[in-house]
DNA sequence: TATTGTTATACTCTATAACTATA
DNA sequence: TATAGTTATAGAGTATAACAATA
């Protein structure tokens, strides 16, 4: 009989979207299947936990997070930019959440065709509670790796960022 | 006037997910919303392509991806395990390919509730069209970044994965 | 003319659950 | 009883495009 708990364990006992490399691939496509392999996973996990225990969803508490940072609210197409979705779909989340009580419109008088967004008492007392809990999740979800790895892959991701952003950018 | 062609471009200048991040947010939070930006971002580029030069969407390819490397075919059951979706979705996903002549569906005599499902000739020869331009897109987003620096972060995505994975199995 | 936000629409992807036919 | 695959349904997420009001 097999000790299962006493066995180590490697990558390729959990199939994902990384097994279906071949030995002929090349390396930036690993890396490729790697990174996005490893950001599912995540994301994953957290959908599940803010759909079960919070009833919410990613693009939800993206939107109230965006809002947190800002007291005196954001205009739609700020926040359009910012969650990379397009003006019609910060029109629907806006509107589920104001459905909710947790966030507001605010007519700005400088402008009569736009409004500002922001959180609602209540949406900012159930954002920070919602805020503090998913930290926890995320810090428990990375405990795995030590604390000076984390920070070479937080530099790393850093650099793939910003040449992967100039890179399309002077393409666009 | 500014000479945007030769100002240095830092992280900041591209709103995104990551923007959301505050000063008192802990190094984890940072790090999970750069992954899943950095992530996001090459997978939006690669789920745009494929649509206008393809007319095709990440998991039919990912799915054609996981037939590929199998020529004998495989079971609906394994294609669910590997692709971390339900069986439902993968008649979805298999319906679609089979109208597009891309793959079929093979009854095994050994167990008569199953298909293997495998590519078509058709499939073969468009998804190795496919996966060479797909890589060349691949070397092309990642190229901003040193071969030694795609190398390390490959390695810390692995370790990050492996160790999220058996906290996860451990605790279902 | 351009921009802000809304509305309508369509499609992909996904999970859940009930179902069938086998095993 | 358990498994393989199908079907139906519902909802999230997204893009496109037409539109009204305003700049």
């Amino acid at each position: 009989m097999i000790d299962t708990a006493t066995q180590p364990a490697v990558l390729q006992d959990f199939p994902d979207l990384e097994s279906r490399t071949q030995p002929e691939d090349h390396q930036d496509l690993r890396l490729w299947l790697r990174l996005l392999s490893s950001s599912n996973l995540i994301e994953n996990e957290i959908r599940s936990r803010l759909r079960t225990e919070y009833g919410t969803t990613l693009p939800r508490f993206d939107m109230m997070a965006q809002l947190h940072r800002m007291p005196d609210g954001m205009k739609m197409s700020k926040l359009s930019r910012y969650m990379m979705v397009t003006n019609g779909n910060i029109t629907g989340i806006t509107d589920q959440l104001e459905k909710e009580g947790l966030v507001e419109r605010v007519k700005v008088a400088s402008d009569r065709r736009s409004s500002l967004i922001r959180l609602t008492p209540i949406g900012k007392k159930t954002f920070a509670e919602m805020a503090k809990v998913h930290e926890q999740w995320i810090q428990e979800l990375f405990s795995g790796l030590p604390e000076q790895k984390r920070h070479t892959l937080f530099e790393l991701l850093g650099e793939l960022k910003l040449a992967t952003h100039m890179h399309l950018s002077s393409h666009a």
